[in-house]
DNA sequence: CAGATTTGGCTAATGTAATTAGCCTAAAGC
DNA sequence: GCTTTAGGCTAATTACATTAGCCAAATCTG
């Protein structure tokens, strides 16, 4: 039987890219498996099982959404950052909506968990947003907060087609930003 | 054998109270038979399924918070009645993080789904808050999608404990208000 | 390079949970 | 009381996750 040269980060990636295309509910050590032309128990020569799995890709999910977020930000300051950190951060969660629904409910197992660590990246490209605007430091984290219960809420809502009624969603968004600018900016 | 009595409104709200307790995640058909002090297949009698016993659990969450925010709601306009709704959504959110929990990734199986109706209730308890607000009638859904997304996300983000750092999150949820009814009144 | 070791596949078996089939009796209606 | 229906039950099937233990391919070492 030869090899099929697998590692965890081939599994944990095919995963993610399983999850987006059949729906994170959906993903199984089996279907995983076949999807790599292999039995499922040798998944577990990689992973340490389905939760250990989804706490991989959480983590390959926000460290990749802190990538697009601040990339995104580049070069960016005051209202065109926020509106490009928002944009990037939503078409992260709509081209990836599997990936993303790992992250939701993953509790951190312990200080080194790289899923908390690659949240915490995430955290500083929403920071970096906020520099641009005149926030007391002790409003910082409130403000953090905001950005990222809107943009959660949000993705995750549009995710579970949450949004059934009328007018455009698109739109919506952009509105939400210019809410947000605003707020910010009359602090 | 002595009948238990049930019925699908049995079922369903001690399904609830068991995923408040225990976590959504955890509510399987045993655990809820062995609560009701029943077989699992009994339950078949009263709902179609598990995921028929999930869809009516968002029902019931969907409708208990439009009731909870429709009721926190009355005699208030403005700031005050936004807070109200707010912080009776997010209480509620908390005291029942497990059917809350259900609502998450249902898709209204048809035109006259329960759960739907009970979504629109909800969003019926919001829409009053924003009567409150001088908002041009084409900018009332955007609005209204804000608000949702606000709520959801900080509720669901804590309710994961998605709020690991620092600062107070009462504080933060008071902060969020404000920032809320500044923006809104700013239209 | 041969032999030893580790690594990554595999089959087989176990345990848990959802679901279905089919039985059997308590409750309700006549 | 007799019939019907409704709501329990046991038993069987299925789908997964997971573990145990085997075996060959890679890799390492002398």
């Amino acid at each position: 039987m030869p090899r099929a040269g697998l590692d965890p980060e081939t599994v944990v990636a095919a995963g993610a890219a399983l999850a987006d295309e059949t729906g994170f509910a959906h993903l199984t050590m089996g279907s995983l498996a076949q999807r790599l032309g292999v039995r499922t128990p040798s998944l577990y020569k990689h992973v340490a099982g389905l939760e250990d799995l989804n706490r991989r890709i959480a983590a390959l999910a926000l460290s990749q959404a802190a990538d697009a977020v601040g990339a995104a930000v580049q070069g960016y300051a005051g209202r065109d950052a926020l509106a490009a950190a928002a944009r990037a951060f939503r078409a992260f969660v709509v081209e990836h909506p599997g990936r993303y629904a790992a992250t939701i409910g993953v509790e951190p197992s312990g200080p080194d968990d790289p899923a908390a660590a690659a949240g915490q990246r995430l955290l500083g490209a929403f920071t970096a947003v906020l520099r641009g605007y005149e926030i007391a430091e002790s409003d910082v984290d409130h403000a953090l907060r905001l950005l990222r219960s809107l943009c959660h809420g949000f993705a995750t809502l549009q995710a579970a087609d949450g949004f059934r009624w009328s007018a455009d969603i698109d739109e919506s968004f952009e509105w939400l930003i210019a809410f947000a600018d605003r707020g910010l900016r009359a602090m």
